[in-house]
DNA sequence: CCTCTCGATGAATCCATCT
DNA sequence: AAGATGGATTCATCGAGAG
């Protein structure tokens, strides 16, 4: 942990918990909170997969725990996520501190990568391109034909994720990639342990963008799958939670990822 | 077209010039202005490629032609096209007006489908949503592998349909449809007539979800697509072009679009 | 080992009913 | 009357288990 903070500063009291392993750190607390303590200018890509904010259409959605509002059929219930149920005006405010934060950690140059819909896109949109990040494109993610079909419509099939850049230059002397701007990889039907959780296969080919051996960050660590994915890559890797039961989660799927 | 005008406006002098097909109307002049003469509740989609407006990120890309800032390769040089070099106040009027216009003219429950890309989805958002119309999703248009790859990131490969629908519902006892929400279809490389244009078996796809023998407005014709894709489905179809050079090359390929 | 059947699933949406 | 609630709904796909 970075050692250079101010003694007076009365805000920063208590170090949030982490964990390690082998090239990866897993702290357990808020995004925010942990940020703050990051070196500066010290992190190759920030990989995440963000509460979309999008719960709170009704004060029903607000008072339901995510585990009630995504899944249909009551099958496992999974334990909640955080940050989705909050009203516009306070998850605005909480993304616009965690990109302002995460700016900072950042090297000149590194790369962004968050997952988003087409109902947080505009918000995301302008959070990101205000923090000083660069837009890029917005690849996405072909689930396929395994979602629920849309009578007298379109399925609602794919995720998009946002990728911008810190201004700079990432020094890189390897050999360039080129990557796909769709990416179709089917959804994880039942061996879910979160309610949004991503292919790891995706996440890898995300992950290609980043330079040979980096640092990755992902503020919304939620199971760990960024993580999974980073430490298959080679990547080092540093993730965060404030759900108790994603952290142990994540924890075991960390320890474990190298093993297999 | 219709003839129940107010005799005392002032604003309304002359008759936008149209030519007319079998099952086809194209008006040739500004989309307000025939949107104002449509009979309202009379059209049961609105599919449309308008311009992006983000033609006019700087002093340069004003000045230039459209054909000039799309063309890397100095080939056949294409006519211009309209709306795209507003500067972003103008474009946000104009497709406000545009889409208030649209909203009368549609029947209750009408869908509505727009082309837009990544960097203008934020304001297409914007100004759909408060026109009135319910964003239902947006379906992706995949182009393959046919664009150009980018070094070190992911190819722009894919573009947005925004699926909105005007409050109410629109009755259809025919069998449901059940569309896909990730439609693949290449780009026409060099047959095109318009630098925007839009294979024709991905706009039959999407007018899918319109009803049969219904009537379909695009507003910004271009070069046609829209209502070639619209005869072949056996629907009505009028278009408005405001470009005399598109005008033409829109109503000889509607002429000729049954004939082949 | 491969094929087939069966069951469960989906960052959701529809609609009648209730407050 | 407008807004909230809760049960029913849709089908291509994936995985488990049987043949």
């Amino acid at each position: 942990m970075d050692s250079k903070l101010c003694a007076l500063c009365p805000f920063i009291q208590t170090e949030p918990a982490s964990v390690s392993g082998n090239g990866w750190t897993a702290y357990h607390g808020d995004s925010r909170e942990v940020l703050r303590r990051l070196p500066p200018n010290s992190i190759d890509i920030l990989a995440s997969d963000p509460p979309y904010g999008t719960g709170a259409n009704s004060t029903a959605g607000r008072l339901k725990s995510t585990s009630e509002k995504y899944r249909s059929t009551g099958a496992t219930p999974l334990p909640d996520f955080d940050g989705d149920s909050l009203l516009p005006e306070a998850w605005e405010t909480m993304m616009n501190e965690v990109l302002r934060l995460s700016f900072k950690a950042l090297k000149p140059g590194a790369n962004v990568i968050l997952f988003c819909d087409w109902r947080s896109y505009p918000g995301f949109f302008k959070l990101v391109s205000s923090n000083g990040f660069i837009m890029r494109a917005v690849p996405t993610w072909d689930k396929g034909r395994g979602s629920r079909p849309m009578k007298n419509g379109f399925r609602s099939q794919s995720e998009w994720m946002i990728w911008a850049k810190k201004p700079g230059k990432l020094e890189s002397n390897t050999e360039p990639v080129y990557l796909d701007g769709v990416l179709k990889f089917s959804t994880l039907s039942n061996k879910k342990v979160h309610i949004t959780q991503k292919p790891v296969p995706l996440m890898k080919e995300l992950l290609r963008i980043a330079p040979p051996g980096g640092t990755v960050l992902d503020p919304f660590q939620g199971s760990g799958t960024t993580g999974v994915a980073a430490q298959e890559m080679g990547l080092t890797y540093i993730g965060i939670e404030s759900t108790s039961a994603y952290h142990a989660i994540a924890c075991e799927r960390l320890s474990n990822s190298l093993a297999a």
